[in-house]
DNA sequence: GCGCAGGTAGAGT
DNA sequence: ACTCTACCTGCG
């Protein structure tokens, strides 16, 4: 196990930050798998122990303040795990360049104070938004999860504890289009199945897609059935991790609406897709904001 | 029962 | 180039 001090982080707040489905929290509250989405009934300073799956691997951590302890290897952490939270970035230095000036987004990042932008599977992250589209968080976990038991292959860790691996492209791409309304995933279950094809086929390139700039990255992703411009700056931002990536959903919208009437800041393009997670979180979580997840 | 949930494709002006 | 609408499903 590795221990680390790590500033401007928070399991919590990233689990409940709406960019990744197969996180979840193990101790404190229920049993139930979607925990993580509901109040922490004990203060959030108190230790909590986080599962996280990812692609094909599963960690658990657990949280005391800034002291984080990750269970796994030495390499495993250095070459994997450091990198999938983006320990190596500095979010104080991001939070800096918020205009002193600009209350509302100073105030959205104190408390989305210990988000990270997590560097997810590319795969994993183009059916996770396309199942994203106009359903709530709580379902799309569930979707998420239904197909990887139905198709995911089945792991174990070092100590037999299975799970499930997130499926491969190949394990989809031979269904029939409408195969994953059996996982509720209703009218995206061609989205999902056509973007098997397509990856499985070579007419999108993943490992291509890694390497194009944010703008030609993006322009790939459109070409996706079933992926607008929303999903694709959700790709671009959470998957190959461009920060200039600025998703725009009813949140953001209404957020830009009420509090940058002359445009979002330009002076914030770098890091937008960093700024708009605290944004989207501060509306989903602080009180009186009516936030769906509470 | 009805509207909404991290939108998008397709049809219609 | 816009604007409008149907779309699976479950929860309040």
């Amino acid at each position: 196990m590795i221990k680390k001090t790590i500033p401007h982080f928070s399991l919590d707040q990233i689990c409940r930050s709406g960019q990744c489905f197969r996180m979840s929290r193990l101790s404190s509250c229920h049993e139930d798998s979607n925990s993580c989405t509901e109040p922490s009934l004990k203060q959030s300073q108190a230790d909590s122990r986080f599962l996280v799956l990812a692609g094909s691997r599963r960690i658990e951590i657990s949280q005391q303040g800034e002291d984080c302890i990750f269970y796994c290897e030495n390499e495993e952490f250095e070459d994997f795990w450091k990198d999938y939270f983006h320990l190596d970035g500095d979010y104080g230095a991001y939070i800096r360049q918020i205009l002193p000036e600009d209350s509302y987004l100073s105030q959205a990042a104190r408390h989305g104070f210990g988000i990270r932008i997590l560097h997810q599977d590319l795969w994993e992250t183009i059916v996770s938004f396309l199942i994203s589209q106009q359903n709530n968080i709580t379902r799309i976990r569930r979707c998420i999860e239904n197909i990887c038991r139905h198709y995911g292959e089945t792991m174990y860790t070092d100590f037999g504890i299975s799970y499930q691996a997130f499926p491969r492209p190949e394990a989809l791409a031979g269904l029939d289009e409408d195969s994953l309304m059996a996982c509720n995933l209703g009218y995206r279950s061609k989205y999902v199945v056509r973007a098997a094809r397509n990856i499985a086929e070579g007419t999108t390139d993943l490992s291509r897609l890694r390497r194009l700039p944010c703008q030609e990255a993006r322009q790939e992703l459109l070409k996706l059935y079933g992926v607008g411009e929303k999903v694709a700056d959700c790709i671009c931002l959470f998957a190959l991790r461009h920060f200039e990536a600025f998703p725009v959903d009813t949140h953001i919208r209404q957020a830009l609406q009420g509090h940058y009437p002359d445009g979002f800041p330009s002076c914030y393009h770098k890091i937008q897709g960093v700024l708009q997670q605290y944004i989207f979180y501060y509306e989903l979580h602080s009180p009186g904001k009516g936030g769906s997840l509470k």
